[in-house]
DNA sequence: TTACATTATGAGAGCGTTTTCATAAAGTAA
DNA sequence: TTACTTTATGAAAACGCTCTCATAATGTAA
């Protein structure tokens, strides 16, 4: 039984002394570089081992060093949406030893703090949807050359974000509604100047046409992607004219669109036919249970954490995007037989 | 327009010497010690603002100090559940300048490594399930004389948790199903070792005594907190018997069971009221939309956030619990007209 | 063997703070 | 004025690591 001090942390300094030789070879050791001789890394290993040593984090990073810690930017957390995101990130960073600081809701100046103090090693960013806001971060960013991911198309050019697939996801579920045999549809848009929404308008088109349809038939309302835009969407429309079917842009806005019609008493899927897209949390609760693309969330994160360690670790050849596939996530309410028991 | 190396980091000592003071003072200014003149104070803040000088958080933590960071310890952020608490938690994070490390799944193991690293000043803590986990993290964190707080009441005696008033919630239940006219009703429990279960039974029971009931009269089901579970329990028990209401122990459960019913073609709520516990994600989707016992997800967030901090920044008087009181979230499922637009 | 190239190890500086302890400045009592 | 507190400031050690550079150990060629 030693006879220790109460409280003090092991530090190298200990396990050198344990195994006879210096703080800088124990530190080769950890840090696995190979000019060490392998009876020489033994020792320092099993001194490591009966000490219970653990490199202190903070006197890790000081010299310049890596603190092993990625931030992870999500606007909400909330929307289940990124909690599988950030579920799959952390699940990968653990993987990597890696830890994740997280920061969500309006991050803007908690970053530039996180970055001043110099918190991580690199940055995980979800788009915020303002663009000034992007940009002063990115500048930060790149004035301290810290490597850093955008989730989503960011604002400026040149960085490498990791995109979800809108084109082919909207272009499936156009052929999707073809082979049901929907000709009369509407489209109800996000806002005018939003990438996704645009994206997912023209491979919409793309996929009608693909399937003999004419894609200047597709008609369309704005909504703003909030449950209630869909629903003034699906008001205005309806109560002046009829469609087939209803894409929505989003599933927030499917699911106003869902509410109009019940109100109206109008039968989805016998009456009209709906699909979204995101696959939102509460998509296949619904009533009946939404249609729509699912976009893959713990997909992007892992592969977001994979690529910022790359960076890190040095052997990063950056591909300017990443662009993830979606997936058709077929239920009731475009008309299909149920899949789920709901 | 000064010369200054490139990429030089504004230091301690660079504030220092741009006011003709030392280093010492700059840090007392910083840490907001009040043996410091006010002019002198003025003229640091000033050469600090003018340098847009940040202290470095490695560097701050090393010799002993704080390192204004959270360590938050959640099984399954997947859970909007979780992830409302998330959010709160770092709002109030952010607000006091401290940031949140989150470690999510199956964390025993990286707990213990957060630990030794040193990487975090406090420790937020949702209690795992198993009783071994939570120990071997109490006592390392006990080890490491770290603050720590539990969600939801740990196996050890004597440490602070945050919990839900599940029997008041339950209680609160039990008074409006007596006051719908419900007498023939049947309980879908938890695991049977469970305390949240135990407790809301027991709260149930409460709440039909106070009503004029004989808590002896509800009947039960032994169910596992899983959709499966739910929809078992209530075969077995309808396959044979009726209830006029349903009270599961969890949303989940209460899904499971409205699956059930959906399939046999019982009706909710005109045949069978159905009400559950936590207002789940789904819980306001479902058709019809389910009455529960809402959580204060976000409340149990930001109050653990504020009681770490209350213990790290000193004048933590500490209670050994905070009970949070939950709230009844009356909606269609148990017969009640429509409160929100579904 | 000797001379030289190579490989493995150690001494010590440095990272940017905080903190202790000594000292200088200022305030008070005589 | 002088002597003595009190208050404000500075010099330097400490925190635990990494990394550079010098040096010791080893290997190789003659």
């Amino acid at each position: 039984m030693q006879l220790k001090r109460a409280k003090h942390r092991v530090t190298v300094e200990d396990v050198a002394s344990r195994c006879g030789l210096s703080r800088a070879t124990v530190s080769r050791v950890i840090n696995r570089e190979r000019i060490v001789r392998p009876a020489t890394i033994e020792k320092v290993k099993k001194a490591i081992a009966e000490l219970g040593y653990v490199p202190d984090a903070s006197a890790r990073a000081l010299p310049g060093g890596r603190r092993n810690m990625i931030a992870i930017l999500l606007p909400d957390v909330t929307m289940p949406y990124y909690a599988n995101l950030l579920e799959s990130a952390d699940e990968v960073a653990e993987e990597r030893n890696y830890h994740l600081l997280i920061q969500t809701r309006e991050y803007k100046s908690s970053v530039l703090r996180l970055i001043e103090e110099q918190r991580a090693d690199g940055y995980i960013i979800r788009n915020s949807g303002d663009p000034e806001v992007d940009r002063t971060i990115i500048n930060k960013l790149t004035a301290n050359s810290l490597p850093f991911i955008f989730i989503g198309k960011p604002t400026d050019d040149g960085v490498l974000y990791i995109g979800v697939d809108n084109v082919g996801g909207a272009r499936e579920m156009a052929h999707h509604f073809v082979d049901h045999g929907f000709r009369d549809i509407l489209f109800i848009t996000g806002p005018p100047k939003k990438i996704d929404s645009n994206d997912r308008i023209y491979g919409f088109k793309v996929g009608l046409s693909e399937r003999g349809v004419n894609p200047d038939s597709l008609r369309s309302v704005e909504g703003n992607f909030t449950r209630e835009g869909g629903f003034r969407a699906a008001a205005d429309f309806f109560s002046r004219d009829r469609a087939e079917a209803v894409f929505a842009a989003n599933d927030q806005m499917a699911l106003g669109a869902l509410n109009y019609f019940y109100e109206q008493g109008i039968r989805v899927p016998q009456d009209v036919a709906v699909a979204g897209f995101d696959d939102d949390f509460f998509a296949e609760f619904l009533c009946p249970p939404l249609s729509t693309v699912r976009q893959p969330m713990a997909e992007i994160g892992a592969v977001a954490v994979e690529n910022i360690i790359l960076m890190l670790e040095g052997s990063g050849i950056r591909k300017n995007r990443i662009l993830l596939p979606t997936e058709l996530m077929i239920r009731r309410s475009c008309g299909c037989g149920e899949k789920n028991t709901h």
